[in-house]
DNA sequence: CTAGGAAATGAACGATTGTTCAGATAAACC
DNA sequence: GGTTTATCTGAACAATCGTTCATTTCCTAG
């Protein structure tokens, strides 16, 4: 059973997976190793495997939860009805969920390669699932005459990394606040897709 | 001395750094050991220690160099007079050069955090100089009036994530020419400055 | 042909890796 | 109170890590 615990505490296997995502962060995959994470957690090395079968699926979990929250998360937003609405929606959604989770996002980008294959397909069709999303909100706008855009797919690549670019220089307390950020974001894409 | 070398061959210090390219893009710069990349220049793992002091240094001088070409082949170039030419001059030219070198851009962007703190303030500041190359051209554009930047450290961000991202996706022989690819991306980044 | 010297080997080093597991600990249930 | 059961320790495992260095190999210069 779950060891008794005050109202602050955690049971463990969610500190794994806390402890874990700071490190893989902060280090990379490869350069953490598991009695690193134990230490973090507070517990001995051995103790992890209790809650992971391995290092591997320690990684694979927090990917896929962090794409899993992020899918949903677009899901459940109020989109508006226009194309130009939606990509506002989404240019304003993307950045705030990034901007939130700065190490669930680093990891989900600079870690692919430490993934098995399998792992790999998996986390790879999640992505495609949000870039599809944003894909279908252009091509609507192209097919309505709201915007010109001549390749869906480029135009659909270049704005994500655009907008995930946010989380390599932006930090709270800054020169701009955040809604300042997301507002000049949705001017630059409104203008690249011709709105 | 050298070993004596047929036309083809190369002399081994250029063949460790190539092959710690290699490898170091493909599994990251933490899963790959110094035995592997003696491997693929066929020698024993002392033998490297001839040309790199440690593996360190090995993933600095990597990165050293990629960024310092970059900075020359930028100031090698022929960049138009005004802003709106000298901005259509820096997205080709961004993405023509990155797209020549995808592993060293790869290692460049994604090992960061395996620099010592050193090296790492030295990576940082060649890369800020590639940004401030562009900053200077919006800021220039903003006040001939030829752009229309709220911010012209936020958009020199925004925009130089979104051309390196062509890395992620662009694969030659594709659906897109690089020529075509290049195009678009100016279009959209023209659009977003408001030129 | 010999001497010199650069290039590479191959073994060795102490440290660390991911993972396993028998045993100790302690909370929960009857 | 005694038993069960989940939790964790601590030691052990074979493998691999970055790095060093005495020794060997082999090209080149004289």
């Amino acid at each position: 059973m779950a060891r008794k615990t005050g109202s602050h505490a955690q049971t463990t296997g969610p500190r794994v997976r806390a402890a874990a995502q700071k490190l893989f962060a902060r280090h990379g995959f490869a350069a953490v190793s598991m009695r690193q994470i134990a230490a973090e957690v507070g517990v001995q090395a051995g103790a992890l495997y209790l809650y992971t079968p391995n290092k591997q699926t320690l990684l694979f979990e927090l990917m896929k939860t962090h794409l899993e929250e992020l899918l949903a998360a677009w899901q459940a937003i109020d989109k508006g009805e226009t194309p130009p609405e939606r990509l506002a929606a989404f240019t304003r959604f993307h950045i705030r969920f990034h901007l939130a989770r700065p190490e669930a996002v680093f990891i989900a980008y600079m870690e692919l390669r430490n993934l098995s294959p399998e792992n790999f397909a998996h986390i790879e069709a999640l992505r495609r699932r949000y870039e599809d999303a944003l894909e279908e909100i252009l091509r609507a706008g192209q097919q309505e005459g709201n915007f010109s855009v001549p390749d869906t797919k480029l135009a659909t690549m270049a704005l994500i990394a655009m907008l995930t670019g946010v989380n390599t220089w932006f930090h709270e307390g800054g020169r701009l606040s955040r809604d300042t950020v997301e507002a000049i974001y949705w001017d630059m894409v409104r203008k690249s897709v011709g709105a």
